[in-house]
Parts: C-alpha cells; sequence; structure tokens
DNA sequence: CATGATTGCTATTGCATATAGCAAATTTAA
DNA sequence: TTAAATTTGCTATATGCAATAGCAATCATG
C-alpha cells in the first residue's frame, strides 16, 4: 500500500491493461480486412453455428440485441452474412460466400495475433490461463 | 474450429470477457463513493507517490495527456486533489484530508471486489495469475 | 538567444456499452 | 379462442474510455 505500486496486488489491474492492450493489437491485425473484432467473433461463431439469430448470438457473446442491429446490417451490407426468415420475427444467419472467405482470412490473422502476444507463455501454462479466465468469467455471464 | 464454441482456443476471448465482467463489477462497486475506475487508480497513486504531475500518472496508467486533463479537473473540483506549482508548466498533485479519507473507502471497496470476483482461485494461483497477466501486458506499456 | 521539447488544455472523433422505448410477431394461459 | 405476456429486431440516445490534432505558455538546450 506504501509502494511505489499501489496495483500490485489488484487482479483487476493488471487483467485491464493486458486486455487493452491485447485488444489494441487485435483490432490493428483485423483492420486490414476491414474487421472489427466484435465483427470477426460473429463471423467465428456463424461458421460453426450456422442458422443462429442475431439475438442468439448477442447472448453468446455477450453483446445487447440494440447493438447486434448495427453490427448485423454492416456485415449483411458487405455481403459477409446472409438471412433465412424462420418466422415473423427471427432470421436465421450464416455467412455467405465471400463471409467465410473473410473469417477464414480473419481466423488466420487472428491465431497470428495471439501467437505474438502470448508467446512468453509454454503451451502448457496458456492452456492452464485459458481455464482460469474461463472458469472466473462464466459465472458472471448473464446469459 | 468446428466445435460449438470457436474461442475455445483463444485467450484473447476470454481475457476480454473477464475484463469486461471485473470493470462492470469494479464500476458498480465503486459508483456509491461515486468514483470511476480510473478516478480510484488515481487515489491511489498519490498516495503511494504523492507530488506526481498529471502527465506522469497519464504515463504510469496508460491514459494520455488530453484525457487527464478532465480527469484531475473533476478530482479538484470534488475537492479530493491539491496542486502545488512545480514550475510555469507542470504542478505537483496530492490528495487532500478529503481524497485520502474517498481513498481509504475505495481502497476497501475494491479489495472487497477483488475477493468476490476472485474467490474461486487459491492465494498461491491468483499470485500466479497476475505474475503471468503483468509479464503479458508490460512489454506492451509505451512508457 | 533561438530552437525544440514539455505541460496542460480544448475540441473533436470513434468505439463499445447501456437504457428506454416501439411495432410486429409469437407464445402462453385464462 | 381471445387476452396477456414475451420475443425479436430496431431506433434513439447517453456514457465511459481512448485517440488525434492543435494551441499557448513555459522550460531546456545548443
Amino acid at each position: 500500500m506504501q509502494a511505489p505500486d499501489p496495483f500490485e496486488n489488484f487482479l483487476g489491474y493488471h487483467l485491464r491493461r493486458l486486455s487493452v492492450a491485447v485488444m489494441s493489437d487485435l483490432t490493428a491485425a483485423l483492420a486490414p480486412l476491414g474487421l472489427k473484432p466484435a465483427e470477426a467473433s460473429i463471423l467465428y461463431l456463424l461458421k460453426s453455428q450456422p442458422g443462429l439469430t442475431q439475438s442468439e448470438i448477442g447472448k453468446l457473446l455477450g453483446i445487447q440485441r440494440a447493438n447486434m442491429a448495427p453490427l448485423i446490417a454492416g456485415l449483411m451490407r458487405r455481403g459477409l452474412v446472409e438471412r433465412r426468415s424462420v418466422d415473423g420475427r427471427s432470421q436465421a444467419l450464416k455467412l455467405t460466400p465471400a463471409g467465410e472467405k473473410l473469417r477464414a482470412a480473419a481466423w488466420a490473422a487472428n491465431a497470428a495475433h495471439e501467437s505474438r502476444i502470448f508467446a512468453p507463455l509454454t503451451a502448457p501454462a496458456r492452456e492452464n490461463l485459458i481455464t482460469q479466465l474461463r472458469t472466473l468469467w462464466q459465472p458472471h455471464a448473464n446469459n
């Protein structure tokens, strides 16, 4: 507490600093593809779970309905995602061929970014870190 | 990659989700004191290193000069921080008695928040996690 | 002394998140 | 089966944080 660094023992501080640095690097890595991190994660999700509605995507990613609307609109405008009406309200989403192509490129850029940032950790340390982080955030996801 | 959760192996994703959850909880914990996380961290820093200028605080916290100005102005307006001119340009900052009182309350709220969030981890696991996070972000701090 | 750097600041922008509210459609329950 | 509650997609709007550009005053250096 009298130490020059009062944040020494605050996990939240280090978490925040790292998260900001990582997001900044990821944003730069995806920028050449014209994608923001949130958009890329939507493409990833639609690859593995085609047919999700935008509300479902929002719940999975922790993005609210109101904020999903312009995100999906942007992806549709660029021809990366297409809709199919399920009923009068909801619409199933899936990647277009262009969307799948861009998703693959984003995935590769994302993997390269991860290697760059987390190089200081051994593979087992990374696995362990992922497990710890997931254990900590999942109880707070309101899905 | 075909798994239902494409983020399984992306450290950045879990980092982000946890950081958002933690910041949300911390913001709520500090709100009754009328402090935002960034303001509280400035108070912490001025407790352990009184006399810092706002530019120095910015470098330590990763906040730019332009964004420090309104933050410090707000703390001064509330009588939590006071200035002493070092020279015609820079001014040394320190906590007022009211500022120190509020800092102590914020510190306690922050510690309680940390206990709540990181309860699932053992003490050694927390220490290890902090070390890993710091190792990862410090190379990216441009100070 | 002159040039360059530093400090604090304003103005503005972008982005992610949050709430409130709405209309249409669907589900449920009386 | 009709009425009430819920769901979906959406608009509008507000906030917090970060980023850039630029400015005037001050200080440091050659």
